[in-house]
DNA sequence: CTTGACTTTGACGTTACGTCAGGGCGTATG
DNA sequence: CATACGCCCTGACGTAACGTCAAAGTCAAG
């Protein structure tokens, strides 16, 4: 099947111009081009031009984009479950602005005070890395030596019992991925991590929020949580904020 | 307290030149000039910024953020309100990304067939609307008519227990508004809704689909569900969407 | 064969800034 | 008191990603 420029635009949204432009950069060329100078397209330039809008939406610039879909070993699989984790981590921000308007809301009308810096919270998101540092560096080094202290108090049978718990609560976490960061499921399984933390060091709520952060941040972290599934570090830390939130007010 | 570009600058997360563009386009103005020329912000021009950057993110243009916001009759409450509604839209258009990011995978490791439009689902603004138009014109004026020949085949008894069974209906939604879209209170009463909407015609799943689509852009619909809740439009919206595909695959 | 919808290629305009250059202000320090 | 250093100012030019015409070729239907 074939499309012309019109077809293509009134199906992914995008201006007739913006194909002319996208083949004009060489972003994205069409199938092939008639003799009467026409374009047509085909369905993997489609796909292509769908990479080229998830890439667009997450804030690409479109010659970064271009150099990314033109290396060689671009997977598409791999690229798709990166904007999915990418989108994920986009969700999770419209809930700070979400929960920042509510704020915003409760101050102006007198409910409670509000430091000037709370109102821009879920804007940018340089200041959310830069607010992950401050968090890593604050709870990071200091529990390190604390945790490796109590962790070498258990005897090895108790280790054992602490690793399998360790687990059991990340699988269940993946169990309840799709009932949702709020769901009763998730926040047990938050409680339990709290209690299994435990085991290492004092894990108040402040240090936990911390812990979330970290889990989204933190490369090892990441990685060692997206192997049990992609979704589930930005999960963890959505499930943390949501159990801290909770218990705190 | 007052604070410089650099303060608001690192406190918001935008770049100075921006604010000082923002000076110069009359968008916002710092709450004073020192005798050196430097700007300086307090808490009113922080807030007037928190709506700028609202409405930009909303797509707005600056031209058109300043109009609104110098209106005389402005009202910065109503306004979060409806970033709040507006934020919320995109909440559930990002899950439809999603939803299209995982079709897509599936469709590449050859799972199932897939049109080559489902590619951008999610995408396009504008193609919402005219998706919507279209659920209007095919589902509108044909039902209506029907709708009306059922209900005057009622008793008034029997209105009177439908209208109730409606109402009952939306009051049982708003309850449910902050479990989820996906959580079985909110799953039951789009089901009770489906039979009460049954009183009036054959409410299949594509019609019910369609319905929801309709809740969040016809502004009679929107306008009545929002004084019920602000965010049941867009809920019902999601909620009815899940329903359906859950009931379809 | 004409009409009207669709296509093409320029070329210029626009929005929302980024990025310098060149120069004042303010305060801590030698 | 000078000077260093960071922060502030104002132009001025550059840029990305298109929008918006204009002028002209193409194609299917009536």
């Amino acid at each position: 099947m074939e499309y012309t420029v019109k077809q293509v635009a009134s199906m992914s949204g995008v201006s007739e111009r913006t194909l002319r432009y996208y083949d004009k950069i060489d972003l994205l060329h069409p199938a092939h081009v008639g003799t009467n100078g026409y374009r047509y397209y085909d369905q993997t330039s489609l796909l292509r031009l769908q990479q080229i809008l998830f890439f667009r939406e997450l804030g690409f610039r479109l010659n970064e984009i271009k150099a990314i879909l033109d290396q060689p070993d671009f997977d598409v699989l791999q690229a798709l479950a990166t904007h999915r984790a990418a989108l994920q981590r986009r969700l999770y921000h419209l809930h700070d602005l979400l929960r920042t308007i509510d704020r915003t809301i409760d101050y102006l009308q007198g409910e409670h005070s509000m430091k000037d810096e709370a109102l821009f919270e879920g804007f940018s998101p340089e200041k959310q890395a830069e607010y992950e540092q401050e968090m890593r560096d604050k709870y990071g080094s200091e529990t390190v030596d604390e945790s490796v202290r109590r962790w070498n108090n258990y005897s090895p049978e108790e280790r054992d019992t602490i690793k399998a718990q360790g687990e059991a609560v990340f699988r269940a976490m993946r169990d309840a991925i799709n009932e949702g960061h709020t769901s009763p499921a998730a926040q047990t399984q938050v409680r339990a991590l709290q209690q299994h933390i435990g085991h290492f060091y004092e894990c108040t709520l402040e240090i936990l929020r911390g812990l979330g952060e970290v889990y989204v941040s933190h490369p090892d972290f990441v990685a060692t949580f997206e192997r049990i599934h992609p979704d589930l570090p930005n999960f963890l830390h959505a499930a943390i904020d949501y159990y801290c939130d909770q218990h705190t007010e």
